[in-house]
DNA sequence: ATTAGCACTCCCGCGGTCCGAGTGCCAGGG
DNA sequence: CCCTGGCACTCGGACCGCGGGAGTGCTAAT
């Protein structure tokens, strides 16, 4: 890590906070006046020239001001910044959604449309993976002679469902009985145990199960085998907040951009990257990995239940955001969802 | 309607279509070479003349080509459209959509997609109304002692579900016999008789009522009363599409047209009149009433199951459409779906 | 009625100029 | 020795004028 002179510091902290507010490649003189700064004009453009060299910031052209590197800024968020609370009205925000007692699923996928609204970048939320997820129990519901609805129902709440078309009638005792059977038999596994032992259950001969649950099993199989329970799904709200950032407007970077909010396998890769360790964390441009997200940084902090991290919460907007409003919003809100989360699966 | 004479018409179809396939105004020589005309340039400016003087079309500015005015692409649409039956590669992605046999719900709200993606434009469609479809079941789950599962099942095979924390906790018999009353007491009507049934239940004294069905209802009104059950959902899909169209890459009106996207009213008000009747319906720039939609046409056509509409698919993009392809496209849509739900709740 | 010809208009791209902002460097002063 | 004022330099952006090209409208001739 380079080590700087307190006073270049200094510099290149205000420096960069004037990006970041002004989004214009700032000079000498801007920075001494708007930062007041004691020394002159020419002092700070040899400690700017000092900067240049240890690569923190550059200048687009001769004769422009200068704008931070993604070194530039993954110094400033290392050493320089101060992160500062979130603004009591933004904390309100924050707060009433969570006062609203709704279901758990519900409440993570209105994360990102939260962090969206308040940092006024895009939200995206990373909800907890179906596959690790404790399965409470399963019913069979005749819509119509040849039509059954599945429900499957998780332990924290989640409700999945989907229509199969049985081999033959059912009757709905017979349903009833089934449900109970298979209930029975795979109480308390995590979803993907219970993928998992469909398929060795219907690869082993029937023989040795009981008609009714091996109907049972075959009609789970039938509705919650395929990608259903494994799927990964991943949440983003607020795009269009950065329609407002010229540095993204020049459409070929937006599109590419757009198309990865899209596409999600690659936000998905770095959001499972952020859930190996806990707090806040930053990527900032080419650190992600990916071409999409450059000129891009994503703040994320995963959320838990019961001690258990599960999913991530975050926003992605270009380098030049305010990581000082934008992480502790972010933090907050991985903190606070995690409260909820724990409290009511436990409470 | 205007009349125009058969050599007009010929040139004014020729002029869109050639509009059109290249988004740039078209001049009377461009015009006579593509469009293979055995007329001379001079005879065509004098008939571009007249269309000029009907609306159909104007210049931009003085030594520009011709563009088509709204009212010529309704001219258009009207009298000179021959729909082009779907293109066998895409009729394929279409069919492929509906094999994959799954819920309803989901099928539904996978048209969006399916629509953007054969179209190359944004899709959306507008689900059906939850407060009119049948109640078929409700079942209380304990997920632990003061936390309740409530699923809520229609009759077409949709699953809503809540959280909820009911005052007292209540034995999984308890539940399982409210549940049994309150089906009985609520079968058969539509989910909006079920609302405003329990909203009547409440207030009224609770003394000619069981006390195990008006546990029964308080928790019914606790999950579903609220806005859940007559939200009116509305997905789109393919948004980036549009981008790649200059003319509204423009930044200010792609914003607008996005923000319309995620606000959701004015793109709901406008599905919901093409609901009114049946057949494609096609909203030509102002038409649609909303500002946002302004130089765009939305393309929609309803879905029914069992002979009643239920809901809408479309397509929304720049006025400069392919209306032949589109048209048949969400036209095609439609049907399939219609078809696929009605086979697929009474099969 | 159609067409060829022609003058006209306007956009667009090009090169040139000017101006301002900002830099780098140097010499002088604390 | 470090800071600072001064100065020459560079570069981008706005402005301007020009010419070419595309397209039109009009008119006269067939």
């Amino acid at each position: 890590m380079v080590s700087l002179t307190p006073r270049a510091e200094r510099l290149l902290k205000a420096l960069i906070e004037q990006y970041i507010a002004e989004g214009q490649p700032v000079g000498s003189r801007t920075l001494v006046k708007q930062a007041g700064l004691e020394f002159s004009p020419a002092t700070v453009r040899n400690i700017m020239s000092d900067l240049e060299e240890l690569g923190l910031i550059q200048s687009p052209h001769t004769s422009a001001g200068r704008v931070p590197t993604e070194r530039g800024y993954r110094f400033f968020v290392n050493s320089l910044l101060a992160v500062k609370p979130t603004k009591a009205p933004d904390m309100a925000s924050i707060e009433d959604r969570f006062l609203a007692d709704q279901d758990p699923q519900q409440l993570i996928e209105s994360m990102s449309g939260l962090l969206s609204q308040v940092t006024k970048l895009a939200g995206i939320v990373r909800v907890p993976r179906r596959a690790d997820v404790g399965f409470l129990q399963l019913d069979f519901l005749a819509l119509s002679p040849a039509r059954v609805l599945v429900i499957l129902v998780t332990q924290d709440g989640q409700v999945l469902n989907r229509v199969i078309h049985p081999k033959r009638p059912y009757s709905a005792s017979e349903l009833q009985q089934a449900a109970n059977m298979f209930n029975g038999a795979y109480a308390g596994l995590s979803l993907d145990m219970v993928r998992r032992g469909l398929v060795e259950a219907l690869r082993r001969d029937s023989e040795d199960m009981q008609q009714i649950l091996r109907s049972a099993v075959e009609m789970a199989h039938q509705a919650f085998a395929g990608e259903a329970m494994s799927e990964a799904p991943l949440f983003v709200s607020g795009e269009t907040n950065l329609l407002a950032f010229p540095e993204l407007s020049n459409t070929e970077k937006l599109r590419r951009l757009l198309e990865a909010f899209t596409a999600k396998q690659d936000l998905l890769h770095l959001l499972d990257q952020s859930m190996v360790s806990q707090g806040v964390q930053i990527f900032i441009g080419a650190e992600s990995g990916y071409e999409a997200l450059e000129s891009c940084s994503v703040v994320t902090a995963p959320y838990e239940v019961d001690g258990q991290i599960v999913g991530t919460v975050g926003v992605i907007g270009p380098t030049r955001m305010s990581y000082d409003h934008v992480i502790s919003v972010v933090d907050v809100t991985a903190r606070l969802l995690s409260g909820a989360l724990s409290h009511s699966l436990s409470g």
